[in-house]
DNA sequence: ATATATTGCAACTGAATGGTTGCATAATTA
DNA sequence: TAATTATGCAACCATTCAGTTGCAATATAT
């Protein structure tokens, strides 16, 4: 089975997930709360999550809170870095194309 | 059907495609030698690259040539920079640390 | 004109995915 | 101790997905 960053945040739940826990750590249950689907659908997605290290847990007696490993974000930021020089170049050109207008 | 950036970066293929454009526009036939799969098997890849705007063809003859639309790209790396500031302040605090220990 | 090459589309297949329900386990509360 | 609460896990289901094969359409080459 394939579990990578990519496959994770691919499916819309899981990157609600993502944001809810960044902004502070929770509870499945809590979790469950926001989203329009069953507790157990999302530990599903929280599994998913775990699996490959987006999240980790934090035991409290019965509870689970579960935390964003944010660093974990950073690989598709890598993958994307290629790109995004590539569409800034094409911001800058757009940019002199503006200026050199301005300057007629 | 959805059809998002993020499901259509998930696939290993797709994002295989989107580096290989991004260097040169390519054939399906030209993209198809790089994979081990087949060329109808890229050419439903491209469909869905296409239908997220990923991707923009350019014919010529009986020739497609595929190319990337960058910009597209942004949307991830949009959704990615809150998070983005998280772990830069996380390493931020890292280097502080570090900078702490070598004033003792 | 005929043969070849490039491509997209449709039908089919097996595997993965996201969801539900039910249950077992462990911690807390009455 | 008994009831409640929080959670994970397994089984099942419908849908989606990625891949293959076959075919039709169009452009190029002989």
């Amino acid at each position: 089975m394939r579990r990578d960053v990519f496959q994770a945040i691919a499916d819309p739940t899981r990157r609600g997930i993502l944001v809810l826990i960044a902004l502070q750590a929770m509870t499945p249950n809590e979790l469950a709360l926001h989203f329009v689907t069953s507790r157990q659908a999302v530990s599903k997605h929280i599994r998913v999550l775990t699996e490959c290290d987006l999240v980790r847990q934090e035991l409290s007696g019965r509870e689970i809170y579960y935390h964003i490993n944010v660093t974990k974000m950073a690989e598709v930021s890598d993958w994307l870095e290629p790109f995004r020089a590539m569409w800034e170049d094409k911001f800058n050109k757009l940019d002199q194309v503006l200026i050199n207008l301005k300057e007629k």
